[in-house]
DNA sequence: TGCACGCTTTGACTTAAGTCAAAAATGCTG
DNA sequence: CAGCATTTTTGACTTAAGTCAAAGCGTGCA
């Protein structure tokens, strides 16, 4: 991790308006905050914090990916989520100072912005409107993990990657090729499983004829089964 | 459901001031939150809401407990959390206007608050002090989900009955036996598994020495062992 | 250009946990 | 207290997904 001060004041405002969290603040609010932010460049796979190190701040992605992820005794990886520019995590160790829940690593050559909880919680305290945006963002975070839990419990894992796949696609605007923004690897992990599983699946949804693969592009050859087999939880 | 409008208005806002939510707030201000609180009460197993209707408000349990959780479409069923009373949820559908991510129901007959959406977010927007008391609301439900993913996906079922048992034991400082708070299928349904994984590894724990059971009470025969099968996570 | 490293795939096998069905236990309710 | 309904347990079986090991690929660096 290296420090990196080469922001200006007002290109940080700049940006911070940008963000979900500090949208719709006074200039003056956003040259505080500017103020108290921490810029900081993280190689790939670097860490920026480890489950269970005291919660120090948070972090909001001025560049590059940075995932938030668990990890079990025996070393297999599930990512809660992959934050790319302008979002936002680790509110919660911020807010009540306990540990962090879970680690963080850069996926990408990243830059992101560390708020101390202590100068934080004191603009909090005196800003209503940050806390308006930090409800929301929280509130996000919330559907988030409902949305995640489901997918782990109540569908297996081809339904898992049909809902991404075709999740993907809607963002693309319902395109038909999708080029898959994560090593097979990380999706695994994200899935809530392993690369050989996630290999194999891929390899039937082929055979039967609903997708085409070759390397990261996926193409969706038929949406409708792709969408029932989503639909379908469990077994 | 029957709504009951038995509560006197200084009953109330006593009431309120026990929760969380509304706990450190002005007399003046409990006052009209009490008067937009509906009181319903709900018989046993009868549903509040279920996932995909619109967000019209949250609840506060005052009596009771209410399971909120997920539903597979072959009918397995996920238990997100139980509430108990002073307890609330569903503050983000009221927040953000979204339909209820899960579904909800009485475990027990059950006397609950409903804080109608558009109501509470008028007096939201008045009293900074609630939205302050919200977001470490929400920041509690966070971190119980993020171990809840935990849980569910890097431990397996033996671990997770374990952590469990562990969990009770704490509740009720460190006692030796514990009695289950919910009924074994509701457990198993709190785990991530189903009612007859529950019963063989309830029964193997026995065999293996780390538990006795009778009914809803089990002992906790060796509690470090039981400590390590929870510690470790996945196989 | 080539080779070396990391990622991905494939194969053979194991295993945790789910399914279905039936028996046993429990607990209400009349 | 009997009798019925629900919950829990047990048994035999199936299956999704993990493990371990080896082989393919592909990309980037020297």
């Amino acid at each position: 991790m290296t420090n990196t001060p080469q922001n200006t004041l007002s290109e940080l405002t700049v940006f911070l308006a940008q963000t979900m969290l500090f949208s719709g603040l006074p200039e003056s609010q956003l040259v505080k905050l500017a103020t108290i932010a921490i810029a900081r460049s993280y190689d790939k796979d670097e860490s920026l914090f480890q489950q269970g190190d005291p919660g120090a701040g948070f972090f909001v992605v001025q560049l590059g990916r940075i995932k938030v992820f668990k990890l079990s005794k025996e070393g297999r990886e599930q990512i809660l989520h992959i934050f790319g520019e302008f979002n936002h995590f680790a509110e919660v160790p911020a807010l009540d100072g306990n540990p962090y829940p879970a680690s963080a690593a850069a996926i990408e050559p990243s830059t992101v912005l560390f708020f101390p909880r202590q100068a934080f919680l004191h603009l909090l305290e005196q800003q209503p409107d940050i806390a308006i945006n930090l409800l929301k963002s929280l509130a996000r975070h919330l559907r988030r993990f409902s949305n995640l839990v489901d997918n782990l419990t109540l569908r297996e894992v081809p339904a898992r990657l049909a809902h991404y796949l075709l999740q993907l696609s809607q963002q693309a605007n319902a395109a038909k090729t999708v080029t898959l923004d994560v090593s097979k690897g990380q999706l695994a992990a994200s899935l809530g499983t392993i690369p050989e599983t996630l290999s194999r699946v891929l390899a039937k949804l082929k055979r039967q004829g609903l997708v085409n693969v070759q390397g990261m592009n996926i193409q969706l050859l038929d949406i409708d089964r792709l969408r029932e087999l989503a639909e379908q939880r469990n077994l």
